[in-house]
Parts: C-alpha cells; sequence; structure tokens
DNA sequence: CATGGCATGCTACAACTGTAGCAAAACGCC
DNA sequence: GGCGTTTTGCTACAGTTGTAGCATGCCATG
C-alpha cells in the first residue's frame, strides 16, 4: 500500500496533465474552460477530480496568494517514459521500449524532450 | 451504449487473452493453472473475471462437449492494432502510428504476425 | 455594509474492477 | 446408485473512477 506507487494516469487525468505541462499552474476554473468542454464535465465533476489528482500526487495545489492554482506535479518527460515502458513491456512484451525517436513526432515533446526521453528511457532500462 | 464498443482490455484481462492466444480454447480449470497463480488470484476470482469478459466480448464460452471452454474472439493483432492506435493517439499524440517492425522483437508477434499487424495499422490510419 | 457571485469543502451515487464465497448441479468412479 | 470432486451459477463487497449537487465562506462592488 506504499501510496507513492508511481501511478499511471487514467485518460481524463491525462489531458489534465497535458494542458498544464503547457501553462505551467492554474485556476480550476481556468482549467474548466479548457478541459472540461470538450470532456462534456460539469465544473463540479472536474474540481473532483482535480482534487482526486492531488491526492494521487499527480498535481500539487498551491494555495495562498488569491485563488487556489494546480500544476502538475509529474514531469512529462519522466511520465511518458513510464507509460512507454509500461505499454512496450507490458502489452507488447518487448525487453526494451522503442527508441525515443520513434515518437519523434508527437506533438507533445519537442526535439530536446525526445533526447531527454531517450536518456530516461534508457536509465529505467538498467533496473530490469 | 452500443455494446461493441470495442473496448480495450484491463491488465488481467490483457493477460489472459495473450494466454488463450498461446492455447486456443481453454477450460477455466485449465487458464486457472496458468494465470491465477502469477496473478494470485483464487479460482473463483478468476471465473469471475472470464464470464465478465464473456460478457464484454472478449472471450467466448464454448459450451457442449463435456467441460466448458473459453476461447479469445478477438484477435491478436487486432486488439493489439487497437491498443498502439490508442497509445499513440491519445497518450502520445501521434498522427499515426509507428511502423510495425519497431515492435518486432515483440516476444508475441511472429513475423508474419509483425507484417499483418503493419497493414492492419495502415488500415485503420485511413478512417482518420 | 449588504448582496451577488465564484471558490472551497463535503457528500453522494452509479459503473466498473478486483476479489472471493457459497450452494446446487453434474460428472466420474467404486 | 451413492459419494466425493469439479463445474457452474449466484451473490457480495470494497476500491476506483466518472459524474455531480449542495452549503458555506470569502471577496469585490455598489
Amino acid at each position: 500500500m506504499s501510496q507513492d506507487e508511481a501511478l499511471l494516469p487514467t485518460k481524463p487525468e491525462l489531458e489534465i496533465l497535458k494542458l498544464l505541462w503547457r501553462r505551467k499552474a492554474l485556476s480550476a476554473r481556468e482549467i474548466a474552460d479548457e478541459v472540461a468542454a470538450p470532456l462534456d464535465w460539469s465544473y463540479s465533476t472536474l474540481r473532483t477530480v482535480l482534487e482526486r489528482m492531488v491526492e494521487k500526487r499527480l498535481l500539487k495545489r498551491l494555495e495562498g496568494e488569491g485563488v487556489n492554482r494546480y500544476a502538475a506535479s509529474v514531469g512529462k518527460v519522466s511520465l511518458l517514459s513510464r507509460m512507454i515502458e509500461d505499454f512496450s513491456g507490458r502489452v507488447l512484451e518487448l525487453d526494451a521500449a522503442p527508441p525515443a525517436v520513434t515518437f519523434a513526432k508527437s506533438k507533445l515533446l519537442t526535439r530536446s524532450e525526445i533526447e531527454e526521453l531517450e536518456r530516461t528511457l534508457r536509465k529505467a532500462e538498467q533496473k530490469s
């Protein structure tokens, strides 16, 4: 039951993380404006999910000055790396994840992030 | 609610499918002997999951001669193709899934299945 | 300083998944 | 044909996720 066992986000959670990776720290209202509509969620629903993500350590809540803001507490490359590892190993049964350049066309990743991803994947590989 | 909206299997469900792709049709007992132990499941749990997979159309139950047997009702290449599409698009935001040769080292796929996978992926691509 | 409006904190509930037990039916052996 | 063992069919319950409402508190503006 160790609470931080590197859990992977669900689909809507990932959408929220993607937004926060792009925009740093946003209020619940701002997040709602961007993702609640596409997801067809009420503001209430979005807030519940945000709070649960904080509990799961996927986000951190920044309190204090004015309205609370939420920020990703997992790095993009680090999380994607874990997801790629999981998919490669568990689903496809590959001994090693494909080279990061395979994902070079990803709309999520810049050139240097691809390089960072490659390093991260190879590092993770050691520990197998 | 169209009941066949191409759902993807959960982790344990995928393990069961992998077994049945290798071994055709097996009784619950035989499946239990192979996967219940690694998964640390009771026979009861395994049976519940099997029945739910039948409801979800992931398996079919072959009744009749003697003990019931279960067989995969989704093809390996077809399901993996959908899972790869989902992962590539939803998680990595790639316009097109990587070429199937990327997964050539998969322990799940033979050379000709890789070729079939390539065709399947490219066909799915059209419909985007 | 009263009021309208958004923010926050709780509570709720259904579906799905993980997990398993129990009772009755069926099968095979003596 | 009876008995022990398996197979089947139900039921159950907890945890997670999807989904949302309500009540109270805070803040700014008239």
